[in-house]
DNA sequence: GGGGTTGATTTTACCGGTAAAACAACAAAC
DNA sequence: GTTTGTTGTTTTACCGGTAAAATCAACCCC
């Protein structure tokens, strides 16, 4: 059963081969007959031999390794945004041969430079960071460095930081052109500005609103709170209520928010979407299954993932020299929204 | 700026010291004289050096890394259970100078055996398993393996893997001791039967039901689904009033579950608890929010983490052989649960 | 003042692979 | 019949550290 842990020595000197014959054989080089091959494989297969992957990282430079750094709350986890975002990362990854290494962003990871240190003992290639917040001025230290590195669904305005992104711009002119489009002038917007995502959502929906050809809308907005939560929509709708008490329309930067505005209004006897309509955006699970159902902007993260883990692929390899992309989303109407009331 | 990176040689020839002090001062080794400590400290600091892993990994023969085994339900991560625990983790791991490697456990993970290729190719010195169920029999393989392996919040009766895990089978007694000390005597119970975790703590409410002292309950159960969800929960709760319309208490696995009966029975005109107790387990954040607060059994998950990461390094560390611990549980009453109304 | 301790540093022997370059053998080209 | 190319395999030179054993220099004790 034990007996020393077999190494491609081992297996060279039963398979009759050399040293880097074996080798070739299980990067499968393509320059290597079938009958090799089969010989080799076989002891291997006999030995259930794997190859130590610190050697391998050591004589390759290359750990196939890329981290991934969450965020620090613990309560993130419970957002369903992370874990579709990190299923398509790890897909990807896994497809490609390639590890993924989780970190959080806890303050003692920041202080102590691990992003740094992580990158430079070369324990990964390269790294994705999902959900850094404006104050994440730390990450200057990827501008200009060999390091491959791209944030994840953020972007940082007036960094070189590589990104991948859904457009929240895109997602910001889609939802106004909806409400707009059914008449809303008087819009209660709940933001998020703890981002440069939400804040870049926030000003687009108030550009849009401003300048909308068939009449100006008024848009008041608040902010909803640093954790983007029900619970934090539903204080956000109350502070709106207070602003603006004749709003016809409540836009929320997500869709958690925007149940809890939802759940305010009920509370408050408003009917949504008779007197007020309600947007989110995201496209959660639950967003459907709400009463009414919630439209919204639909953010495929799955795809996110998927592109940002191609991005620092590509990045690693060399195929590229930097990315920004911003992807699509699309208008999900359900039945939160409709025409604004008549003026009463 | 460029120049080749720096290896430890580099940072020896500059201090003046030999190779191998310099690799005693980086692992902080006693035996090295503060005066010469600092000077080579000063030159590793000049360069920002950081040791090679993979150099590291391979003359060590260990990678200071333990892999993570999640379920492959892209949804399990909107389960503020996996936050808790991954948290719990990940802060032991971090403070131990260990890295935690993210898998998750795919058709494609299980049937290559990725799970074992992990810890044979040493890139991972340990593996932690979270939330396998009842179908995971692909984890015999660890049974008598020199691999060091640990079962996080579940545990396999009948096979010999270690785990550490909530004592569901305390929380069933907790539980049913609760209710029926409350006089209910006919109580409905929610049940997920896709983990021996889940099985165990059915199990054990029935057997405590059905021999209290003071007179035997009636239980009915149904199975949550495999989900655990409030949509399971809400069906289940459907089931369970066609099958006893009297009961007085319903007992669900989860809280998530637990909330789907509230639900249904505020949608079927039921006042909880004045017409039925309900009861859940976990204690999630939204057990205090909704209305009435729930009462449940506290699972402290963190906790789970923090534990499973200590027993894997003792493992890892030769320190211990083998574990299975189970961790204390709480009842926590809140406004779901009263006494059983008299009977009409 | 020789022998035993102790503390600090260096020697030495790997750890287990990869990949570029070299080589052999045979086929095709001129 | 040498030259040039191909294909398949081996040689060789590392990759960048760790740790046990060896060395060296004081210090201590009788």
């Amino acid at each position: 059963m034990t007996g020393k842990r077999k190494t491609i020595k081992d297996i060279a000197k039963e398979s009759g081969f050399s040293l880097s014959t074996v080798s070739l054989v299980l990067n499968n080089h393509p320059r290597i007959s079938q009958a090799t091959r089969d010989k080799v494989m076989s002891v291997v297969k006999k030995y259930n031999f794997c190859p130590n992957s610190a050697a391998r990282g050591l004589a390759s430079k290359s750990s196939r390794t890329i981290s991934l750094v969450v965020p620090n709350l613990t309560r993130v986890f419970s957002d369903i945004y992370l874990g579709e975002i990190i299923s398509g990362i790890y897909e990807r990854a896994a497809s490609q041969g390639f590890k993924v290494l989780l970190d959080i962003a806890t303050a003692q990871f920041i202080k102590s430079q691990e992003y740094l240190k992580l990158l430079a003992s070369r324990r990964a290639d390269g790294m994705l960071f999902i959900a850094s917040d404006i104050h994440a001025d730390y990450l200057s230290a990827f501008e200009d460095s060999p390091y491959k590195f791209v944030l994840v669904n953020h972007l940082f305005p007036g960094k070189k930081l590589n990104y991948v992104s859904v457009d929240y711009a895109a997602s910001a002119r889609l939802a106004a052109e909806h409400l707009l489009g059914l008449g809303h002038r008087r819009i209660g917007l709940i933001a998020g500005t703890n981002t440069h995502t939400g804040l870049q959502f926030r000003d687009e929906f108030l550009r849009v609103s401003q300048t909308w050809p068939a009449g100006a809308a008024e848009v008041a907005w608040v902010d909803g709170g640093e954790e983007w939560s029900q619970r934090g929509g539903y204080a956000a709708t109350a502070k709106l209520a207070a602003k603006m008490g004749d709003l016809t329309a409540i836009m929320a930067a997500n869709d958690r928010m925007a149940i809890g505005a939802m759940r305010w209004l009920a509370d408050n006897r408003r009917e949504v979407p008779e007197d007020v309509s309600v947007m989110g955006v995201d496209d959660i699970q639950l967003a459907a299954y709400v009463n009414p159902g919630l439209s919204t902007i639909r953010h495929d993260l799955y795809q996110v993932g998927i592109e940002s883990c191609n991005r620092i692929l590509q990045l690693i390899r060399g195929e590229i020299a930097e990315c920004s992309d911003l992807l699509p989303t699309s208008l999900v109407v359900r039945g939160s929204t409709a025409r604004a009331p008549a003026k009463g």
